[in-house]
RNA sequence: GCGCCCAUCGUCCAGAGGCCUAGGACGCCAGCCUUUCAAGCUGGUAACACGGGUUCGAAUCCCGUUGGGCGUACCA
């Protein structure tokens, strides 16, 4: 039974925003199928017509792709087992289903919605564990002639005993055990003849080879249905591995409503894929050596799935941002450079309302066309931010006093500094303007001018740096001040002490 | 309600009977460094849910309780 190459797949459905846990189950998906020589392949669920969204299944295909998370079949590249959209296979399943039907293993129901509704309504109020009766099961063979050639609408419902109990080993929990009389008749193909889940993937994974499947723990309750039907089947069971849950603070199963879960998200909030993914891993999955900061490489290299734990993990996106804050960092001044104009051109594309007061993306609406001059100034200030970011979109906050066009705008209470009155703020930015305008503008030239100033004066260098600071970058926090001012350049720094100076004298 | 899964600091993990006076990381607090903010470095805060067993010995094994989660759809 147990293959010596895996094969293994996620299987998304196509209703919505990638969801970050697809990446997650296809994080260790892949990483099975690499540690084990095997495939990894990626298959669309599309059998839900009410929930299909159209644009959903090319964000999901970019959205893996963004994080590195390829696979070797799928939609998009092809693969001997497709189509790898169930949609394009439904004649596969009716086939299935008349199989089962011709086995004895399943039924056709005629009942209508409105009588299943009746049913758990009795059932609810009655207090009895709500599910099928089995009405339809009991059909005489001549009824259920008479109700097919009268073209009632009916579904294809799998037989479950109703004596005994089906059981599965998973991975990470060993036996799990089920009593048939807590199963229901699962509705295998739908009146709108797509199937349901539960045919269309145990159809599928034994079409497209898959020898094991992993999967999110919602799914054990249905584990026993699936393992019925390969048996009925006739088919060899695939192994079994339940992923824990992703989880909101509360604990809660995580959700669009409590938790950021689109993966668009955390792309456009500037979250690089090494560090999305290190973090993934890091729910759930620890490396030997207790290293935090890994590459998918890395795991992929050394990956044991019986390290998984099994308990949910609340998603911390807090660590996540210093995970994040960890890879920027580790990052080559050109490599951060690079990603931060290819994350703020991505941003000027589809910019949000928010956007209009965005310092960096309000420049480069300003200054359409100017990509060499605004990659010139992320590169040249790339090294001076790189320890104070966590995320690619906290550059604007940090950088924005490299993209005042004219001159910034502050309090004139942030000039005066600590322990000084107005006017000696005002002297001091008088003799700083005159160092700063004699001096090679260099940032150690810079700072050793204004330290000498500084030590000649009697202040504090940290109290005259104050509000030179905020006269330069309009800010009482930025990047290095010597560093800013070399990169801003003698004209922009000169006028922006002159109109510092100005604000004082008013 | 019923079925199934789970249970170590606020959070993420380590711990596979003695190495645990329970270790690391995020966060938080304090100090150092320091031109702001960061980064970095030091230190601190904080947990084995509870009750029974088993054993010379249990965070680790078993049972129960409690708590949480998931499932209970012609959704996946």
């Amino acid at each position: 039974m147990a293959s010596p190459v895996p094969v293994v797949r996620i299987a998304p459905s196509p209703t919505g925003d990638p969801h970050v846990g697809t990446a997650y189950v296809a994080l260790f998906n892949r990483c099975v199928a690499r540690r084990g020589g095997g495939r990894f392949l990626l298959r669309i669920e599309d059998t839900d017509r009410t929930r299909y969204d159209a644009s959903s299944e090319g964000k999901i295909f970019e959205a893996l792709r963004w994080l590195g998370l390829t696979y070797d079949e799928g939609p998009d590249v092809g693969g001997p087992n497709g189509p790898y959209r169930q949609s394009e296979r439904t004649a596969l399943y009716r086939e299935m289903a008349e199989t089962l039907l011709a086995k004895g293993a399943a039924y056709r129901c005629f009942c209508t919605e409105a009588r299943l509704e009746e049913l758990r309504a009795t059932q609810r109020a009655m207090k009895l564990p709500p599910g099928y009766d089995g009405y339809c099961r009991r059909l005489t063979p001549d009824e259920a002639r008479k109700h097919l050639a009268e073209g009632r609408p009916y579904v294809v419902r799998m037989i479950v005993p109703k004596e005994g109990e089906t059981s599965f080993t998973d991975d990470l929990r060993g036996v799990v055990r089920f009593e048939n009389r807590t199963i229901d008749d699962q509705v295998l193909l739908k009146s709108d003849g797509f199937p349901t889940y539960h045919l269309a993937n145990v159809v599928d994974d034994h079409a497209m080879e898959v020898t094991w499947v992993i999967r999110a723990e919602e799914w054990i309750t249905s584990t026993p249905k699936h393992v019925l039907l390969y048996r009925a089947f006739g088919w060899d069971e695939p192994r079994w591995t339940h992923l824990p849950l992703l989880r909101n603070a509360d604990k809660s199963k995580i959700s669009k409503r409590k938790n950021p879960t689109s993966l668009i998200w955390y792309r456009d909030q500037g979250f690089l894929p090494e560090g999305l993914l290190n973090f993934l891993a890091l729910m759930g999955y620890s490396l030997p050596d207790g290293r935090e900061k890994f590459t998918l490489a890395d795991l992929e290299a050394t990956f044991d799935i019986t390290r998984v734990s099994v308990t949910g993990p609340v998603f911390d996106l807090e660590k996540l941002k210093w995970l994040n804050g960890e890879w920027i960092r580790g990052l080559s001044d050109d490599d951060l450079a690079a990603r931060l104009v290819a994350h703020h051109v991505r941003r000027a594309a589809a910019p949000t309302p928010e956007d209009a007061t965005h310092p960096v993306l309000t420049w480069m609406a300003r200054h359409p066309g100017a990509d060499a001059a605004f990659a010139s100034i992320v590169r040249r200030s790339a090294p001076l931010v790189k320890e104070r970011i966590r995320t690619l979109e906290e550059y604007g906050e940090i950088a924005a006093c490299f993209f005042h066009d004219g001159l910034p705008t502050y309090p004139a209470a942030d000039l005066v500094a600590k322990k000084r009155t107005p006017a000696e703020s005002r002297d001091a930015l008088v003799a700083v303007r005159a160092r700063v305008a004699a001096a090679e503008f260099r940032a150690p030239a810079l700072e050793a001018a204004l330290r000498a100033l500084a030590d000649e004066t009697g202040w504090k260098p940290g109290d005259l740096f104050t509000p030179v600071r905020t006269a330069v970058t309009g800010a009482k926090i930025s990047p290095p001040l010597f560093e800013t001012m070399e990169l801003l350049g003698r004209d922009t720094t000169l006028a922006r002490l002159d109109h510092a100076i100005a604000a004082l004298s008013a």
